[in-house]
DNA sequence: TTCTGCTAGTAAAAGGTTTTACTAGCTTAT
DNA sequence: ATAAGCTAGTAAAACCTTTTACTAGCAGAA
């Protein structure tokens, strides 16, 4: 019944007859000096008493936890989304084959107002890091810029992942969206479309102008402009995207085309044409942009941007221990994308 | 550019003029016998230094670590699955709420191998377990196979998410799969449908044989048998799903409905029936099970059984808590779950 | 012989907290 | 007057490692 105490380096050092030091010694490879008749006798007692340096004790004598945190944006329940989800794997992947643990969190109100992002270095939670899904309002950020002129007391090493903040001195590791953008219009362009509407998603996003810049420089070599009228926000939703389809061509019948910035607003778009009596691509092209998983499972098949998201996850989380390890004082790293068609677009209808 | 020290509580001591014992007792609240001019004056100096705790110093003395791991089966980018987003949301934030962190772990061949979900415990990563997608060939569980004859040496708290494994002391929380077969069958018999086929999950989840033992319980009612030929594996997958329609309606068109055991399953069934031309619901009704968010927005609106899975989380993350106070010894409990109808299903085709 | 240098190892400090057991100084009770 | 008890606080142990600085014993060199 008694619930037994862990055994320690101190049980191992006793029943091998060695101190405590050697054991160490042994167990961390730093055992040039010590002979192999005592690394032996040391290893076997380890086994035989299934000893396990705990994590605890190492982390305050190192200073170091090797655990990395990654910070989630508050939507509805955040780890239900694909996107997010398959950044978070590829961390995840990339951070235990480098010997870290990942924690989760979530960058919501209670978390900010009592300054966890930085209790997470401050009280030795993590060694970094990674923020997903930042916005322009998420002022904590500031907590984590760069000053070059000085080094700061505690270095506390943060990237952005697949965002970035212009103005401002942040890490991030990000893919192209303006290019993202200008190669969903041209695609467009090229299937003789000229009425190209723009869903885009939520404003409070740098992506979001990248990728609409791109749009707007493609249209201008074609000589056209994209107007207020042809733009709606989706906020990133399925729903904000129905909705924001259903307004588009409310005000404006002649549109043939639709890019939407994320796939989920495609296929919110498309569940919504669909449902006012329009055919996809027949009446209406549309295109996404990420390339989830789901996109190749709706219906049509969705046309869209591959942006490169496992990758972007795997980069960020690697560049994050180079910054831990002091390898690199700063990243700023920007990724092309491809384009993938399937059956979400053809050519425009002919009136 | 000297890398200054964190600020510690000897620091404190020092510079409030008392010793570190009376600033633990400040800090944490036992503070009936420091006067109340003490207790302010280390309350100023811990404000003005910036100090935090060092939680491995403070896990350390205290041998709990407040953290909680979450164990995913390894999947195609584990994370970016909806159902087991779902979950983890729920874990995190109740976990969150109570004052623990989240630490994601994926339980493949390497974690397995090095027997890592033993070394959370022992080397002092975590305070307790929550199983999530667990099969019975996940023998790596038998090593938390509660034996209430003696107590386990340190107690390793365990909890299986939303499934079981019968003829095993396991703890867990659950919904009711076999009710949720019959719901969603009995609701097609009472639409007239006669010849229902059913897309289970992986055979190796014991929440899949349930389920059919739900539908098959429905059938026999009204007189019916699940034949062999109208049963296919769809393995938790969308493509999984699209394969199992296929086969199913090639060998037996007498079809006029699907069961599947997941909506995932279901949407991939659905877009594989209208690609060969039939017409969902009118030819053939599909209903799913779960009710993920996607399940509103596919074409048709999927009709399916709604399992509480946040609920699921967040009760399953409460009761590892109980497990790991010592307010309770085991947990096993089973949820109900509910109809949702949509737009999936109807009366069947009058051939 | 005495010094140097090497081998194989160990004692002790450091890392930061909580908690237990103790004390100095005072008040109250007998 | 003295014991008992309380108040406000502190010293030291414990939690478990890693690492630094040291030592005993011995071989070889001068």
């Amino acid at each position: 019944m008694a619930k037994r105490k862990a055994v320690s380096i101190k049980d191992v050092a006793r029943e091998s007859g060695s101190s405590l030091t050697t054991v160490s010694l042994v167990l961390n490879k730093r055992d040039r000096r010590i002979s192999e008749a005592t690394r032996d006798r040391v290893l076997q007692t380890v086994q035989r008493l299934g000893y396990r340096p705990s994590r605890l004790a190492q982390g305050l004598q190192s200073q170091r936890t090797y655990f990395l945190a990654i910070l989630v944006p508050q939507l509805r329940h955040a780890f239900a989304d694909a996107y997010f989800g398959e950044i978070i794997s590829a961390i995840h992947d990339h951070a235990r084959s480098a010997g870290y643990k990942v924690l989760l969190e979530v960058a919501d109100e209670d978390f900010l107002g009592t300054r966890q992002h930085l209790e997470l270095f401050d009280r030795h939670f993590v060694d970094g890091i990674l923020c997903l899904g930042v916005t322009n309002r998420d002022d904590y950020l500031s907590d984590f810029e760069r000053h070059d002129t000085e080094q700061a007391a505690r270095p506390r090493p943060v990237i952005i992942v697949n965002n970035y903040l212009p103005g401002h001195r942040f890490n991030f590791v990000r893919c192209d969206y303006h290019e993202a953008g200008r190669m969903a219009c041209e695609y467009l362009l090229e299937l003789g479309h000229r009425a190209i509407a723009l869903i885009h998603g939520a404003a409070e996003v740098q992506t979001t102008h990248d990728f609409r810049a791109g749009i707007e420089e493609a249209l201008a070599r074609a000589g056209l402009k994209l107007t207020p009228q042809r733009i709606e926000d989706g906020f990133y939703t399925e729903e904000g995207g129905a909705e924001a389809a259903a307004k588009l061509l409310k005000r404006d019948r002649a549109i043939t085309a639709i890019i939407a910035g994320n796939d989920k607003m495609a296929i919110g778009a498309i569940s919504n044409l669909k449902e006012s009596g329009l055919r996809v691509p027949a009446d209406v092209s549309v295109v996404g942009c990420d390339d989830m998983h789901q996109a190749a499972f709706c219906d049509p098949p969705l046309t869209t941007i591959h942006t490169p998201i496992y990758e972007m996850g795997e980069r960020a989380c690697d560049r994050l221990l180079d910054l831990i390890e002091g390898k690199v004082a700063s990243v700023e790293e920007t990724h092309p994308v491809t384009m993938c068609v399937r059956k979400s677009a053809s050519a425009p209808r002919t009136e």
